[in-house]
DNA sequence: TGAGAAGTCTACAATAAATATAGACAAAGC
DNA sequence: GCTTTGTCTATATTTATTGTAGACTTCTCA
């Protein structure tokens, strides 16, 4: 389970990705369009932007603004700002404290490595898409919907 | 990140299954053999027995054993047990207050769409894993690197 | 039939983590 | 130099996880 940070700036990523005529984007703006917590969200995007992934300057006509395209952006590179590398056992996290104290043999750990290849798969789904796809999906599925709509009534 | 408890599970179970000699196991045994705290094994162990995975019998000569053989029990069986459905947000999740309330359209929220199939890429890999072959998986390493070993010395 | 062995249940304590808020601070522009 | 806007530090609130205590039930076997 994703944390509320990583929805959050999952959110206000594709807001900006969604909105390409703005070129400049306010904590304020941001939080309210999608009902984000205004200063839970400064301090996403403030961890966003120590990513490489948002951009900002300060002062009148400042505010935040994507460092990438949305196409170079993956939504695994988003997430991992928040979650860490994304193991699902703390013996697989590369960071920190990795290995399990209790673990009699951890190279062996049959747990280890199933866990790891169901992390891999996990991950992998996240690294190959990136914020635009999800946009583009997002869209498709909207007409996808539209359509079945237009039909049945 | 999955819990402890799953993990523990995990651990009890791949003890019991290891150990085909004897028939039944003592809550304390397990605890005291794979290191896990005794009062925290017995709520998971009821758990596990709830969900079809253990069975058990009170008094003199009781204990908890497997109900199915080990190549009967997926990974993705024993971690659902406790971490419900393995959905990485929680509008995918069918149990409980699902629907996540900031959502504007559900049906065509990218993150959701995403997330569905990192999800599953997940589970697929824990549901087509049994604790066999998860025994299997960690003995075939074991020799693996015990080659290795031998060749270097 | 009753003593002891084992699992079952309820309640709760102790951390730890996620979520969220407040307010002071710094930089930039006009 | 005043206003706008992002940055930082500290802290509150809530929730989940992890773990513990102790009473209770069921079972076996002498």
């Amino acid at each position: 389970m994703i944390s509320m940070r990583s929805k959050y700036a999952l959110k206000a990523l594709g807001y900006m990705s969604r909105t390409s005529e703005k070129e400049s984007f306010l904590i304020a703006d941001i939080a309210q369009t999608e009902g984000i917590p205004k200063k839970f969200l400064e301090a996403i995007l403030l961890t966003l932007k120590n990513n490489g992934i948002l951009s900002s300057r300060k002062g009148p006509g400042g505010g935040y603004s994507l460092a990438k395209a949305p196409a170079q952006v993956t939504i695994g590179a988003v997430v991992r700002a928040f979650e860490g590398d994304l193991a699902p056992v703390q013996c697989l996290s590369e960071s920190a404290s990795a290995s399990c104290p209790e673990c009699a043999d951890e190279d062996t750990c049959g747990i280890k490595l199933v866990m790891a290849d169901a992390g891999n798969a996990f991950a992998s789904v996240l690294d190959s898409v990136t914020l635009a796809d999800m946009l583009q999906r997002s869209e498709f599925e909207r007409q996808r919907r539209q359509q079945v709509v237009d039909f049945t009534i």
